[in-house]
DNA sequence: TGATTAATTAACTAAATGGTATAATGTGCC
DNA sequence: GGCACATTATACCATTTAGTTAATTAATCA
């Protein structure tokens, strides 16, 4: 998997409320499926599925205890997340304006 | 729109490498459609797509200057994404690990 | 006015997503 | 073995997404 794709995933998984809800939740520590389920309306296999789409992000890893599967929080794709942000820090800590930007029509780098 | 509404809109437009492309350029300077279609093998009415998710999302604001819309970056997503995933941060620099806290059924909040 | 350029709209297709209900699998316990 | 529980698999449905081609709008320019 690329860098992009894993971005992909990443940003694509992070994209629902109901995922980033069991995100919340097993950064205070790991969790059965059923737990993770318990707050929400959905059924079960849409939680499942939910986590498969973390898991398959790298968001979410996975154990196995008797008849329970683990899942813990695995922050690495978050840590992408915030360094690809970061390139755009510079831009918004010097509080340039997208509209001055446009309106004046200004095409050159901001300074770099 | 809610603010799980603008971050699941932010994710996900940003979860596509052509868009997360097209923000870097913007992060050059404004740029017209055809200007930032030029790059990409995709036809015109595809980019024009993916700026209206852009633009959906609030990262990319839009001008008009004859026959010419301009676009240009607001990077305030970028600030709600970043702000996010900070609430993590602490357990990725604690180096907690994911693979550990499964392995030793720890349940507990890692410190708060 | 007519031609050219920039960009969008419309109509369509293929594939992915999010959800459901129900059935199947695996594990511990009596 | 047989029951109960946790979880996943299957099959299906509705909606959204990403892309295409072709037509249309809007503005400039000769």
């Amino acid at each position: 998997m690329t860098g992009d794709e894993q971005l992909d995933a990443a940003f694509s998984a992070l994209a629902h409320p109901t995922r980033r809800a069991i995100l919340a939740r097993l950064a205070k520590g790991t969790a059965t499926v059923n737990e993770l389920a318990e707050p929400f309306d959905a059924t079960l296999p849409a939680i499942s599925k939910h986590i498969r789409v973390l898991e398959a992000a790298g968001l979410v890893l996975r154990g196995k205890d008797a008849q329970f599967r683990p899942c813990a929080l695995d922050t690495k794709p978050l840590e992408a997340v915030a360094s690809w942000t970061d390139q755009y820090r510079f831009i918004w800590e010097a509080r340039f304006d997208a509209m001055d930007r446009i309106l004046n029509g200004m095409k050159e780098t901001p300074d770099e």
